[in-house]
DNA sequence: CAAATTCATTGATCTGGATCAACAAATACC
DNA sequence: GGTATTTGTTGATCCAGATCAATGAATTTG
């Protein structure tokens, strides 16, 4: 992979992929757009080359210009407490938005690193902004993101404050499903981009814990584990230890409420 | 107080508070918004009668309909796990606005509940969107304040994932203290409205726990506590102790960023 | 204003999960 | 293709903080 620098050749021309044609466009802003408001919107979204494995999409303290939404991979977000001490605050799948909370400080307060090759649709927010003012379906669905957004982050501080370990990652895995389902991949079998590492850090768990509790889903039956790759056998089960409302029907409902 | 029940006759013509000289202008909505726009988004606020303590904004479930900006005393948010084992999710002061995560569900995730008595301004949430469509700056500032609670659950997922007892209480504690100084309370001498159970329980600690660190920070000289009454003696090191970024200005900053 | 209830403090004990440690399996690197 | 490095698994030990328990204020209630 020599050609690495020519972001804006490829960029423009070879990557002309418009967000009506963009499988995500169910998930992703445009819900309650007609088909001219989608033009324009389109218009003011950059589909920058993919990143591979671990590349940044921007760091701690970057001036932030635009929220970004991954198109394929994945990413995760996350901070340095003062002690160099790595804080994971989200991993982030197709039809994500990312930096919504950067809005308020102008910067970025967390990173956003790829977790393998990925592609995302950056969308300056100063257009998105003007463009929103003109369309009401866009500025409510904007609203509608960072709501969801503020709601799943209580869910995790729920899961954070209240769970034991066994919940917390079964939490985890019926979480990621149903996000995986919501975007039409199988929700029963799924890689986990992420290292186990991320995911103790994520959930407040050492990675031993994390990795013991794999082992222990698979023996009690819940789970097939081989490496990165996941295969829930009783997501049912799973709901149930993972101590929450798991009431998730199996086809895809747009937005369940708690 | 006899005249408990009249809630129109008291809200209508005695409370005439308006945006402009509420003292909170400043730090609720209307940043960013002239005089003109003011009186637009006075126009579509409602002031209610004052929650007495223990009296419920509304429940789990409710159907969202309006935004409320807490205008005196305080509020905490909540939930119930199926276990009627109580979530608190967070208290609200002065200023703040609540229920930016019903707006993507239509209905109330969490419970509000007063923690004294309490004031608060109902904003009709498809009033206040028709007007983000109109005046710009005010659209802007919804953002800002939604994408700062973002912020903020993301810091308390890390209080929650990563630090120690002492460093949650320390950073709760300095948090409150930062949120008092910004709208004009002592910084370093407070009231805690809420119980110890409900600090633990949104801490996630038990509530021996949140006594425990009570005395032991003030055996180390780092506060005084008298029941309710709190008064931080060593702002400063307390911060230390939360192992948290504290470099909060003295002074009264629009909006620090990490 | 006395009884009942809620809330806070403090002590004693127990345990889930962190930490330390050693090794195995993948993957990257030269 | 062999060495180095990262990533994952499993075992042994330890401790921060939960839980259990008892007592003492405050606050509420009738």
């Amino acid at each position: 992979m020599p050609t690495r620098k020519l972001e804006k050749v490829v960029s423009l021309k070879d990557i002309k992929v418009a967000c009506q044609q963009c499988s995500l466009n169910e998930i992703c802003l445009p819900v309650g757009v007609d088909q001219q408001e989608l033009d324009r919107l389109d218009a003011i979204i950059d589909r920058k080359r993919p990143l591979t494995r671990g590349e940044h999409l921007f760091r701690v303290g970057d001036p932030f210009q635009s929220l970004y939404a991954v198109r394929s991979g994945s990413l995760k977000t996350y901070t340095m407490s003062e002690d160099g001490q790595e804080q994971v605050m989200g991993f982030h799948l197709p039809g994500e938005i990312v930096g919504l909370d950067a809005i308020a400080g102008g910067r970025h307060p967390l990173a956003a690193r790829s977790l393998e090759t990925t592609s995302v649709c950056e969308i300056p927010f100063v257009d998105l902004e003007t463009l929103s003012a003109q369309i009401p379906g866009l500025q409510h669905e904007l609203l509608r993101v960072m709501s969801q957004e503020i709601r799943d982050d209580e869910q995790n501080m729920v899961i954070l404050g209240q769970k034991s370990a066994e919940e917390r990652l079964a939490a985890f895995l019926v979480g990621l499903s149903n996000r995986f389902r919501r975007r039409g991949f199988s929700a029963t079998q799924f890689n986990l981009s992420m290292s186990r590492s991320d995911i103790g850090n994520y959930l407040g768990l050492a990675l031993e814990t994390v990795s013991r509790l794999f082992t222990r889903f698979q023996n009690d039956g819940l789970l097939r584990v081989d490496r990165k790759h996941i295969e829930l056998l009783d997501r049912e089960r799973l709901c149930e230890f993972s101590g929450a409302q798991c009431a998730q029907p199996t086809s895809r409902s747009a937005h369940p409420q708690a």
